[in-house]
DNA sequence: AACAATCTAGTAAGCGTTTGCATGAGGGAG
DNA sequence: CTCCCTCATGCAAACGCTTACTAGATTGTT
């Protein structure tokens, strides 16, 4: 194959303990002695082995992006995220998938990160998630993205917040009825969907408002999902004249639902969504925007900090601030 | 940490090298002493050390994912098609952002991989593009999707056909001015590009329209760069009455510049993209879509084939088919 | 019944690094 | 001019597997 250290050592006239030492930077090597090691390496195209030191050593240099999807938006955007943080350092990343009831894994994640990544980033999934959860109790480092935690770092919006927030402004707007699409009923596996509705609900009481049950519907937290909630709605008896959809690509299910009934979004009903999903201008969807990129970069800092045990004030919890960009989608009611 | 093979091989009572057959299905192992064995391991929750038996065997178990952007819809796409081919067998995917003008990266690509990928996928770099032409070059087992090759297995639309069969649609409908937003001005990186915009002039040449430079337009390959196509194109002497977008992102751009300038797709100017994004729905948009998610999908077996030495027959092209889904984008011209 | 072929299992030599420990060379303090 | 430190380097033992070889035990053949 290539070129192994011993060949590099020979070559240089020293051992190999030098040459390891020399090409990594360490301290106690002459800098004359360390720039013809460097040269000689290159010279002979010498790359070290990552199985080789990994055993070695102990560190992989890898650290492990976890989420249940890589297609979906959010989740690939919070990877590119990661991937940018990573490109500064000599850092591998490796992609897991976690958490998608469609494709469980017959093997725990635990054995499938070990001796594998030193850390992970996880998107999405809360430090209550089981996986996730054995993973922080085994002091296997982990940064969350999506969700706050106090037993590790982590950065996030403040949902209840954004639910605030996205209700408030239709309230402002003059509504009443004012429905919610989530995603599947309860669904612990994901946190930001039950802060987003208390954020709805805790809006709709401060204004006095009662929250009537029959204006939510659950759908999975996907296009096709608030589509099928867009239409569970449009069949009930009380009609929302605004619609909070949990997430952006809901919203646009909800939109297509809308206009398969020959209902206009915001002239008909009103509806804000979340994320500031890059196709929102287009649909003229208001929404809740997230600088989700920046969070996964952030995340994947926080995770080299603390495999650099540069962490020493403990797990951090980063709330990011939110921007409501609002479009046409979202107007008053139609009567006033 | 957690137990070693030796620790396994004692507590079954047998040697290590029976341990490592009977865990990895190596024949020559008894039924009975396998299944102790398995029991042993299971009990003391082993897992071979990852970095151990690559060091010993000089398999990774890992396979790369090549691609120049992570999360765009494509991209990102074709990466979970990856993923989903390699739930089934025990493969670790390694993330490497490659060919993005905007991140070069200090390290040559073949130094990255050296002894950390047994194989990579290829996402729309075609095997011309300078660090993959060389990593093939060094027999690196490498699979391309998004562009065919002779020298690697690859999977892909056919682009000029695709060009074509959208150029055509727009010919039926009626229309003579028809534009092209394509992006960067003659960019080897992406052969799709100048395939499709071969389908295009084939197409008009066919039907016998002289193929006008100042319909055409060139922006980046992103929903901005359409946008800022689009713009220009409105802004020359002669009116293109379609546009064809080489993607549907860049369709959406478009779809966003004539808003502004009071236009409607389908009614004002007919538009047609490709690739069969998931907002095309919403977005009305004519579109060629293509299976995305499968090719990756099928990149990654054909990778995996080649890496089992299961692919006899050499290099093979597959070339998917692809779908003219008809939307309101496009409609005959405004005087017909 | 002797012999070849096939199983089963163990021995031990790597795989290519990293790193604790030992060694020797300078250099300033006393 | 010693003594002690700090520097620079080498030695060699891991790291935890995989995999030729080797060899005995079975089984099948003629």
């Amino acid at each position: 194959m290539s070129a192994t250290i011993r060949e590099v050592a020979a070559a240089a006239g020293v051992s190999t303990a030098t040459v390891s030492r020399a090409l990594r930077g360490l301290p106690y090597v002459d800098e004359v002695t360390r720039k013809r090691v460097v040269e000689t390496a290159q010279r002979l195209d010498y790359v070290a082995s990552p199985s080789a030191s990994r055993l070695a050593s102990g560190r992989t240099g890898t650290i492990a992006v976890l989420t249940p999807y890589v297609a979906r938006w959010f989740f690939a955007t919070v990877i590119s995220g990661v991937a940018m943080a990573l490109t500064e350092g000599p850092l591998d990343l490796l992609l897991v998938e976690v958490g998608n009831p469609d494709r469980p894994s017959a093997v725990p994640l635990e054995q499938r990160l070990r001796s594998r990544a030193d850390g992970a980033v996880v998107v999405a999934l809360p430090d209550t998630y089981p996986e996730i959860s054995q993973l922080i109790e085994h002091d296997f480092p982990v940064t969350l993205v999506g969700s706050l935690s106090d037993r590790v770092s982590s950065v996030a919006i403040n949902d209840a917040e954004t639910g605030r927030l996205a209700t408030q402004h239709l309230i402002n707007l003059g509504h009443r009825e004012i429905g919610l699409i989530s995603g599947a009923t309860s669904d612990e596996s994901f946190t930001a969907q039950d802060d987003r509705t208390n954020g709805y609900h805790d809006a709709l009481t401060r204004s006095g408002i009662p929250a009537h049950p029959a204006l939510t519907a659950y759908g999975a937290f996907t296009r096709e999902g608030g589509e099928r909630a867009m239409v569970e709605l449009l069949s009930r008896e009380i009609q929302p004249t605004a619609v909070f959809c949990l997430s952006d690509e809901m919203a646009f299910g909800a939109m297509i639902a809308m206009r398969r009934h020959g209902l206009t979004p915001g002239a008909d009903i009103a509806l804000v969504g979340v994320d500031g999903h890059p196709q929102s201008e287009l649909a003229n969807l208001t929404t809740v925007a997230q600088p989700v990129a920046e969070m996964g970069r952030l995340a994947a800092v926080a995770l080299q900090d603390r495999l650099n045990n540069a962490d020493q004030y403990g797990p951090r919890q980063k709330a990011m601030s939110v921007e409501l960009v609002v479009r046409s989608s979202s107007a008053p009611p139609k009567g006033s």
